[in-house]
DNA sequence: CGCTAATCTAGAACAAGTTTCAGACTTGAT
DNA sequence: ATCAAGTCTGAAACTTGTTCTAGATTAGCG
């Protein structure tokens, strides 16, 4: 009956994605082909992305560097902002996982949240056109990329909960851990925006953090 | 010699705007038609905003709704998103008159923040579309809108400093408002897109403001 | 192996933001 | 009142995201 699977055949919206460690609701696996595709696809994202930005990431172009017709493209990620949020996606694994060698020292939790913060900026900074593409993109996703702005967010969640080194977190931690996303978000829009310095948002973040020691008044403070 | 005055005649960029009460560059005076075009077309803009968000301004039709010509659109606001910024600015000013006549009315400066916050709120509530709008061009500017955008940061602080009761804020405390205006940016994306509800938004606005604290030892806590 | 459903491709077509242009209109200065 | 410079208009053109279509290909099943 199917062939080569199916990313996305009777739901309009929605691409599929499962590398296997990202828990998701499991959409339909995909061939070798495809996958190799798919991988294709988020690399070609990627190398535009890094050139030029947003603007650069142009779904013809994407099409044609990954070989693949617009069509296919358009099955694999409905829309512009499906593609680059899935790049983020993809980036953040790397990150995760680098972060995890390298745990952060600092001695409270505050300090090991901010200094992981910053070195995920530092990594930003080295790619400023790819953080513009995939900032841009996450916050100006609409209802229709609900589902993976919110994977994006569930696993920046969890990189700061293991910076903070909590198994389970108290409901006043997840809040400080929301505000800190959303600094976060908004100081790096600053930042690409040519609207604050590399030192401000070094500021900001800090600042925010200190949020964490008043609900974990053993650590901190 | 000119004529009309010139809203942004060699630069390619930057609309002009300078409602007699927002404290800017000022660009070239505008003529009395002139200033009833700009008028015209801002009404229109958040009439259309209004109705369906950031899709529902298309530049055709806010030229046909102000009864102006698209190239005219485009030489008062270079860009939807400028135009949308400026929308914005427009809404801010009333904002801030609205508050001005109702101060806050909480014990300790992070209550008037976050009451001050959560009122702004209710009122973006009522206009989800126009808020969409708004906010969705705010994040996506690009560096060439930065000095709108940056305008209507200004004033957002201004209202949080009112908020605050503050004349002359210290260092620590312009940065804690400005971890404030992160929050209440990303905080509203994330429910405009249906990632949050209206009851967590309050709960980051709260948790936010706590910060405020923490710098003014003498007030709350 | 042969079928059938689903996928992929190439390319046209459409939509909305942005640019461009020639000509009509205003304005301020002489 | 006249003129030069700048502005506005209407319409076409261009760009890039998105959709659609017809036909070639592929996958898995009997």
């Amino acid at each position: 009956m199917p062939a080569e699977a199916k990313a996305d055949s009777k739901n309009t919206r929605q691409a599929s994605h499962s590398p296997a460690h990202a828990p998701q609701p499991a959409s339909p696996p995909l061939t070798e082909r495809q996958e190799a595709r798919r991988r294709r696809i988020l690399h070609a994202s990627a190398q535009l992305a890094s050139r030029g930005g947003f603007d650069a990431v142009q779904m013809r172009e994407v099409a044609e560097s990954s070989q693949v017709a617009l069509g296919t493209l358009y099955r694999y990620f409905p829309s512009k902002v499906h593609l680059l949020v899935a790049t983020m996606q993809d980036q953040l694994e790397h990150m995760h996982g680098t972060l995890r060698k390298k745990p952060p020292a600092g001695d409270t939790a505050a300090e090991r949240v901010a200094e992981t913060l910053m070195r995920a900026f530092r990594a930003l900074q080295r790619e400023p056109h790819l953080a513009d593409a995939m900032v841009r993109a996450l916050t100006f996703a609409d209802r229709s990329v609900s589902p993976e702005v919110d994977q994006v967010s569930r696993q920046t969640t969890v990189i700061i909960l293991d910076a903070m080194g909590l198994d389970d977190p108290t409901p006043a931690q997840l809040s400080a851990v929301r505000v800190i996303e959303h600094t976060w978000h908004s100081a790096l829009i600053t930042w690409l925006s040519g609207r604050a310095s590399i030192a401000q948002v070094k500021i900001d973040i800090e600042t925010v953090c200190r949020l964490i020691d008043l609900t974990t008044p053993d650590d901190g403070r």
